[in-house]
RNA sequence: GCUCCCUUCGUCUAGUGGUUAGGACGCUGGCCUCUCACGCCGGUAACACCGGUUCGAAUCCGGUAGGGAGCGCCA
């Protein structure tokens, strides 16, 4: 059989992380079968559907790398197809009109529910006349007896009973068909084979299950995945901290981290943390996923994150991070020594933007000194430290650590001060912080010309103001 | 309320009848050190509960409790 998954988010929202694993979950499991991996925009609720959320979703899915082989289709395309399901239901009598009024059924839900009942169509149309004046909806025949097996790659055998199903609509008033409809006719006409999904559908399987057979159709497998809570224990939502995709983007994620942090929620090989795209794709298994929901972990991810920063390459860092060097002011390639600049800040970068704001003075010379740190380096002897320093390194042919590295030591042993104490006032003169890279680096990459420079303008800064 | 599902450190998890219950994040003590980091060494903390089965249960069975999901002319 040939394997074929899809990805089918409504257009009423952006990608969140729940629907991005399940999309990745969705994505490995092709890859690793050789299967189509097939996008569907479910927008049948012309009400909520946007087209601004279609394009979030896509632009979401492109920044995470999960490139679909089919599609996007959309089901408001595909209306004649639904239809004819429909009335093939209706000619094999598997469907019929049901000319309720929605008062009607809220009363009848609501007596249901006081009598501790679960509230459900008790199917009082079947067979009835029709009423003029209505327009019917339609209702699937669900069967009265027996009982639905799921059999769940992830959760195992699932039994429901029919007696536990009602009559679904399948189609409204105005004749658009609901999501029951929608996805069976779909995902059987797309040969769809594995239906990965969030497990809060696990109730509707069932139903679709008796209108797959209703339709003479094969059943695909199905594997249920756990929901992703947020730490309040509820479901991930928009109230839960589910924020989109494309905020992590903006935030300084590396894709690949929240893709590699996304796997380990609910699946796990071993104690391996970290896997490449490729070690996923070999490694994933979709009957390892747990059974029990997640909670969202933003500390992790946080770490993930700075894990591959860490270790990205510095031509990775800087596709990802341009747009963060942008916003702060910096064109990455405006020093030719970009590359030496991003690998010394790397390490200590959680963020992108973290990233882009430790290298913006090797290209912009800070404003003003962070003021607590003027009052911890720059009194004392920090004015003829830093004088000497100037002195020491203008005599300095080849700017390189190691030179620089031995003035700043020779001035710290000639002035009988610890190291820190020449290093930092050095530190903030340049950087405008008490923290940057090694010191000697610092210099190095920055330039004898601009050292010198922010060394002069912070003796002139300290004469005025630390008198 | 009803139906379905779930239950190992705070969190993500390893574990499939015999382990000092392991790893990771977080928190934390120390080393390193020119700052911030990295790195290294150490600490903290869990089998929800109660019954079985068994020589022996985190592992198997039952119940209880707790949590989640669903019960739409939403998807």
């Amino acid at each position: 059989m040939t394997v074929a998954v899809r990805f089918p988010p409504s257009p009423t929202g952006y990608l969140h992380i729940g629907g991005a694993r399940t999309a990745l979950f969705n994505w490995l499991f092709s890859k690793k079968n050789t299967g189509r991996f097939v996008l569907r925009i479910e927008d049948t609720d012309r009400e909520r559907s946007t087209e601004e959320s279609v394009q979030a979703i896509l632009d979401g899915m492109r920044w995470l790398g999960l490139d679909y082989d089919e599609g996007p289709y959309f089901q408001t395309q595909r209306m004649d197809r639904y239809k004819q399901a429909i009335n093939q239901l209706m000619a094999s009598g598997d469907a019929y009109h049901c000319y309720c009024s929605k008062e009607e059924l809220d009363q009848l839900r609501a007596e249901q529910r006081r009598q501790g009942l679960k509230p459900r169509y008790d199917g009082r149309c079947r067979g009835r006349d029709p009423v003029s004046g209505v327009q019917p909806v339609v209702r699937f025949k669900n069967p009265l007896s027996g009982e639905v097996i799921i059999a769940d790659l992830i959760k195992g055998n699932i039994h429901i009973s029919n007696t536990e199903l009602d009559d679904l609509i399948i189609a409204r008033s105005d004749g658009m068909p609901t999501y029951n409809l929608t996805v069976v006719v779909d995902d059987m006409d797309m040969g769809i084979s594995h239906v990965i999904r969030g497990d809060d559908h696990v109730n509707n399987t069932p139903r679709q299950i008796n209108i797959l057979r209703a339709l003479r159709a094969p059943l695909p497998q199905y594997a249920h995945v756990p929901m992703i809570l947020g730490q309040d224990g509820k479901r991930m939502s928009k109230r839960h901290g589910a924020v989109s995709v494309i905020q992590y983007r903006e935030l300084g994620y590396m894709p690949q981290a929240l893709l590699n942090y996304l796997v380990r929620l609910g699946w796990s090989h071993g104690d391996r943390e970290i896997f490449s795209m490729d070690e996923m794709i070999e490694l994933f298994e979709i009957s390892e996923v747990h059974k029990s929901a997640a909670v969202y972990d933003p500390d992790k991810l946080l770490w993930m994150n700075y894990e591959y920063i860490k270790s990205a390459s510095v031509e990775q860092l800087k596709l990802h991070a341009a747009q963060h060097f942008l916003n702060a002011g910096i064109e990455i390639e405006s020093r030719q020594n970009w590359g030496e600049i991003l690998r010394a800040n790397q390490e200590r970068s959680k963020t992108l933007v973290e990233l882009a704001q430790r290298c913006r003075f090797f290209y912009i010379a800070p404003g003003e000194y962070n003021e607590k740190a003027v009052k911890k380096h720059f009194g004392g002897r920090a004015l003829q430290a830093l004088t000497a320093c100037g002195n020491q390194l203008q005599v300095i042919d080849q700017w390189r650590a190691e030179p620089i590295h031995e003035a700043v030591h020779a001035v710290a042993e000639s002035m009988e001060l610890k190291l820190g104490e020449v290093a930092q006032p050095i530190r903030l003169a340049v950087a405008g912080e008490p923290v940057s890279p090694p010191i000697d680096l610092t210099l190095a990459l920055l330039g004898k010309a601009e050292t010198l420079r922010r060394i002069h303008r912070a003796i002139t800064f300290m004469q005025q103001h630390m008198s």
